[in-house]
DNA sequence: TCACTATCTCACGTAAACGTTAGATAGTCA
DNA sequence: TGACTATCTAACGTTTACGTGAGATAGTGA
């Protein structure tokens, strides 16, 4: 009988995601899909749009529980001001956590390169790999600049 | 007894993390500290360095299966030219991980920040919120724009 | 209408990264 | 040498985001 709508099943297709993803995303209280009388759920394009929303933020880490705090904020105000209040308090403060995430990674990046370029001078080596480095090795000298390579040289 | 070395209660107040998960970090094979007599576990500035290094990179989100690879390959090998590029290889396939993340928070931020703007507009407005919009509202017309607007707007 | 496939509702299982006892042992200070 | 506190091992508990049946019901094409 769905024909305007979409059954959960041609929905996961279509955004490439489980049908039990979708069910947990309404027990979660993120979605509430229309039903036929069969207790069958319908999604419409809105339901649709509204999902893709959701595992946007999901697959860049955003916890389901933030993401319903930022789907229902609005509906739970009594006016237009009120929920723009809260809702863009809500928006810029995971900005702001975006931003510090960028930072931190950007921060590892240059370490991890780094790492790579002193890893790399070992190439051509036909020595053991040691902790204390072969007698006239210079890498190990300076680990300690470089906070990942106390890992990597056990 | 320890006098040059550190136990596990002071690595933890040291690194402002907790025994459990230092412990929990030599359970999965990622450090081996030493011991006293009495299996006290004692850290040396070079365990603790490592440390540091494993939870600099889990707290950016690397699983502790990946730190350990990292941590672990480079002992693995014969050579150090064959360390090198095994090591070498998950180094660059992790800065790659990163720089895919950076650009996927890069491109939400930015739709964040148009959501922000939106919402905003509804400063003011003394009508309830709803997902049709007040009669002459203009904003609700462009939802499917920015994604996630069709999760606030219900 | 029949057969078949998709969905439904429980409800238990899973993986990662720890938290939290419990009971026993070790280190430390007066 | 007590008394006290920190650590030890072992093992079960917790949270998040689903996976995986089991048994029942609903939707669908011939």
């Amino acid at each position: 009988m769905p024909n305007d709508y979409l059954k959960i099943g041609d929905v996961a297709d279509l955004l490439t995601t489980t049908v039990r993803t979708i069910r947990y995303y309404e027990e979660e209280g993120l979605i509430e899909p229309y039903r036929t009388g069969g207790a069958t759920r319908l999604y419409s394009t809105q339901h649709i749009a509204r999902l893709k929303a959701i595992m946007h933020l999901a697959e860049n880490g955003f916890s389901l529980d933030v993401i319903r705090l930022i789907g229902t904020t609005r509906n739970t105000c009594s006016t237009g001001d009120e929920g723009s209040e809260k809702v863009s308090n809500i928006i810029e403060s995971a900005i702001k956590n975006i931003e510090d995430q960028m930072n931190n990674l950007k921060l590892l990046k240059a370490e991890l390169k780094a790492a790579d370029r002193q890893v790399k001078k070992c190439a051509g080596c036909q020595n053991e790999p040691s902790s204390q480095g072969c007698p006239d090795c210079p890498i190990n000298r300076n680990l300690g600049k470089i906070e990942v390579l106390n890992l990597i040289w056990e």
